[in-house]
DNA sequence: AATGAATGAGGATTCATTCAT
DNA sequence: TATGAATGAATCCTCATTCAT
């Protein structure tokens, strides 16, 4: 018998990110898609049983590679500032480099959808992130705060950052990055 | 003659608003939004040309209101601290009140379907701030750095809160207002 | 604004009713009943909720007009014989002159679609046989069994016949009715 | 080489057969079948050429089941009256027993497929029975008709009885049998 | 023999929109 | 203004069947 082509499956995948930036949630649809990845609608159904398990699939793909991105060479070496620093670039490098990849996220975390999905919690991917920070508590060298609270500062500004760069409004540049790597630093800082 | 009904266009605009926020742009259809909001199809397109200028009118309905509530009471009597206390504690008064408004929002600026309906500029609704925070620059109590940098600060945070308020994982109250408060002013002051 | 067309629906009932017959429950289809009905697909939904309901008001719809005319002038100036003999004989006369709808009526009747729609009771519209008989029995004239399984001696023969007619096996005319209505009536009289 | 697996090919027909009485013609698929069967798809092509011929096969497989089991022991030693009783009885015994099968019959009987599938006749099968009829007429004990017409009255009262049974409006038990037997041969006796 | 992969065609239903009143 | 009727195009998904192993 043929064996199951994880190209299919990829294209299948690739060909919707790339939809789904292009025209969004509200219109991508599975013949469009199968258009796009070259295969016949029906072969879709072979790999995704359907619509929302292929954008469920596709989330949980994404959201694996970014936290292993994101996370990339967080070592306990690696004091406090630096790690902040660290984490800040890794999320600046990733979003630059996977653009698609970032603004699906964007647009699937904000949408209905992501409840509807029962998705499988994807918090413990980042976990190493937590305990990151709580060592910096811990050493008396972070505020002593909610650690989500911590984080929303190193993460969204680099989000923004990267987002008003694609629309032509900022430039996610080296200058701008260490800008909001100090202010984030400055507002978690003990 | 019959005059154009207000009441007509809100309901309509009301359930459109509601349904987003169930179903999400993926999902909604006229014919859903005209069930909900008890008129037939048809008178839709009374008042509105097609679906797609349905949605940007709201948008741009839901943008206004915003921009009124968050800049509510900036007046030049209050220190800078307390313009970006007050512009803080009026953001997350906004979506509280008013949290379909605000998801909608959040839901729409991620889609790609707002790049697609070409709608008129709404960033200069909030000139009053950027006004704020140049004053403040000027003033040497805020870093000397670009404006749109400065307020996401100012912003995101309180976004951030209010959405993990709203999934049960944090608590939107006056204690984590006034601790982000703090953590942003940190982050921009000089 | 238009009005509702009967033609259109009865247009569709009819076109469901041929294509039952020609190519049956099995291979039906809503795009083949529209062709055939020469309305758009779209237009079905707009007098039916859906296929199973459709071919529920059809089996509705077809059982009503055929009580009517199997239970035609069974007035109570016959003898039980003679109204036993009438029943048979407007038995025949409908099935041969509604052959579709007496041909639907059985594909239908025997398909698991039939529990599936869970239909409202038809037996009701058999009530005046029912009491046709049970006068009979009351009178001594015919036998002392349930109401039922008589009726199936007058029923059930015709439809066999008329079966074997359409099939060619056999020949639905007068000699042959009024044998079975001999036969019949030798079953169930006292 | 490994040979054709009859347990297989049972297995296909009996699911079938299920699915039949479960969800009917109208929504039976190979897709189904083969889920129900335990089999690939494909392999149900092995077995038979198409869905069609699937479906002739298990119509002449139960049909001859059927027919061994209605003309058993139909011996020349009983009077016509017995053969009658027999025949019934062992109708009755049949459809009982095999329950799926009788209502698979039925639904298949009734539906335009039956025609579509230029089904080999099945007639031939009962030519004992017709044997016996007609032996019957010689010997002056039934009505001199057409013998087609009198085994009507000896098959479809059980028909009846036990479709009734099924749907629990009535009951097959040796009571209902012996007054249809007493009926029918009222019905055909000379 | 057996089957997972693959697919074009078609399934039921809903879509956004227009028409006629 | 308001709306029920109408529809062509599109929706998601399943169909019967074939292919390659």
């Amino acid at each position: 018998m043929r064996q199951k082509d994880d190209n299919k499956s990829e294209a299948i995948l690739k060909a919707t990110i790339e939809l789904l930036n292009e025209i969004g949630l509200s219109d991508i649809s599975m013949s469009k898609i199968a258009k796009r990845s070259k295969v016949s609608q029906a072969t879709i159904y072979v790999y995704f049983a359907s619509k929302e398990e292929l954008l469920g699939k596709l989330y949980v793909n994404v959201k694996e590679k970014m936290s292993r991105q994101l996370l990339y060479d967080l070592n306990d070496a690696l004091s406090t500032r630096e790690l902040c620093e660290r984490f800040m670039r890794n999320s600046m490098r990733y979003m630059l480099d996977n653009k698609e990849d970032f603004l699906f996220l964007e647009q699937f975390l904000n949408s209905p959808l992501m409840d509807k999905l029962c998705l499988e919690d994807t918090s413990k991917m980042f976990t190493p992130l937590y305990q990151l920070v709580e060592k910096g508590k811990q050493r008396g060298e972070i505020k002593q705060l909610e650690t989500m609270l911590l984080l929303t500062y190193l993460y969204f500004p680099v989000t923004n950052l990267v987002k008003a760069h694609f629309k032509g409004q900022s430039e996610a540049n080296e200058e701008n990055l260490q800008q909001i790597i100090q202010l984030s630093w400055d507002a978690i800082k003990a």
